[in-house]
DNA sequence: ATACTTTACGAACGGTCGTTCGGAAGGGCA
DNA sequence: TGCCCTTCCGAACGACCGTTCGTAAAGTAT
C-alpha cells in the first residue's frame, strides 16, 4: 500500500468516528486535519472536495457494514438462522464504539440528507435501498426454506426489522435507556414467533 | 399581541420549517433573516443567542405536537379508540407538510444532538421521555379498560409503537417509498391485534 | 402631543468554512 | 545515485457564521 492510500485510510477511519458523532454537516476538513495532526490543505488534497469525501465515506462505511453484517450471515445456513445472525450482527454494529462512537452512520445521516437533493442523498439512498432488499430476500429464503409461513409479507418484514433497529438506535442514544437492546430483541423475538412456520 | 411577540411568532414559525428540513446545524441566523426580509441584527434580538433560540423552537414545537396529536386523543374514549387515533394524529403530524416540510421535527433532531451534551440535547430527551411516557401510560389505560390483554408490557408497547413511527419517516422520506403510510398502518394493525384482549 | 420603551437596523468583530495555489519534502523506481 | 512524481504544507481567498454595539424608527401609554 503506498503512502497515499495508506494515510487515506487513516483519515477515513478517523472521519467515520467523527461523522457518526456529529454528521456531514457537523466534519470540517480543519477539524480532521487538526485531529489527524496534519494540514488542512494535505488532508483535502486526497478527496478534492468535501463531497467527494462525503461519498467515500458512505463507500467506506457500506463495505464495512457488508464485512461485520452481511457476510455472517451469508456463513449461516438459509432460513430463520440466518435472519437471527443478521440481526445481532446489525445490533453489534450499531454498538460497536470503536468504530461508530455515534452509533450507526447510516441511521445518523437519513435525518440530515433525506431532504437534500444531491449525489450524497442519492448516494445513501440507494445503499439503503439495497439493504432493504437483502433483508426482504432473507425473508423470502426463510420462506422457501419452510421455516417462515408462506402468506408472510417479506417487504413488510424488513420494514418491521427496521423499525425495531430504529427505535433500539433511538432510546439508546436520545433517551440513554440501557435496556434499549433487550426492547430490540424482544421485539425481534416477537417478530420471528409471528413470522415462523406453524408445526 | 404586542408587535415584538408578533414577529416573534413570525419567526418560530419559519425556523420550524427550515429546522424541520436542515435540522439545527442547517439553519442560521442569516438565512431566517433573509427569508423573512428582515435584518439579522434585528431577529438575533428576539432570542439573544442561538441556542436559546433553539430551546424556544423545541418548545414551541412541542406546544404544536400536543395540539395537534396529544388533544386529539384526550378527547377520544379512553382505551383502544383514544390509541388508535393517538397513532393516527401523530402519522399526519409527520406528514403535515404545510408546517414542517421536512418531516417530524423530533426525528429530523434526534440523531443530530443525541450526542452533543446541553441544554439543546437535555430538552429534547426531557421531551422524547415525556412522550413515551404518555403512550406507556395510555397503553396501561387499555388495559385497565380491558381493551388490551393484562400481561402486556406498556413499556414494550411504546417501543413497539416508536419503532413503526420511525420506519415510516424512514421509508417515506429517505428511501421515498409511497407505501410507508400504508406499511406504518399494517404495522399498527397488528401490533393493535397483538395486544388485544382475547374475547 | 409628549415621553418613554420596544423593536429593528447597519456596520463591524473575530472565527471558521471549503477551496486554491506555489513550492518544499520525501517515497518509489530507473 | 539520480530523477520524477506523489504527498504534504503554509498562506491566502471570499463567504458565511454568531455576536456586539450605537442609533434610528416605530410602537405604546399618559
Amino acid at each position: 500500500m503506498s503512502k497515499g492510500q495508506q494515510t487515506r485510510a487513516i483519515i477515513l477511519t478517523e472521519a467515520l468516528r467523527a461523522a457518526s458523532v456529529e454528521g456531514f454537516q457537523g466534519i470540517s476538513i480543519g477539524m480532521l486535519a487538526d485531529r489527524l495532526k496534519m494540514s488542512k490543505s494535505g488532508l483535502f488534497a486526497h478527496f478534492g472536495s468535501k463531497e467527494e469525501l462525503e461519498k467515500t465515506l458512505l463507500d467506506e462505511a457500506a463495505r464495512r457494514f457488508m464485512e461485520a453484517v452481511w457476510q455472517p450471515a451469508m456463513k449461516a445456513p438459509r432460513g430463520r438462522p440466518r435472519i437471527e445472525i443478521l440481526f445481532s450482527s446489525w445490533l453489534a454494529w450499531s454498538i460497536n464504539h470503536e468504530d461508530l462512537p455515534g452509533g450507526c452512520l447510516f441511521v445518523a445521516l437519513a435525518s440530515e440528507v433525506d431532504d437534500k437533493p444531491g449525489p450524497v442523498r442519492d448516494h445513501l439512498a440507494e445503499l439503503q435501498t439495497q439493504w432493504q432488499a437483502m433483508m426482504m430476500r432473507s425473508a423470502q429464503i426463510a420462506i422457501q426454506e419452510g421455516h417462515f409461513r408462506a402468506d408472510l409479507d417479506p417487504r413488510q418484514f424488513a420494514y418491521d426489522l427496521q423499525g425495531i433497529f430504529l427505535a433500539m438506535n433511538y432510546y439508546r442514544r436520545l433517551l440513554r435507556d440501557g435496556a434499549a437492546v433487550q426492547r430490540a430483541e424482544a421485539s425481534f423475538r416477537s417478530l420471528i414467533e409471528r413470522a415462523a412456520a406453524l408445526h
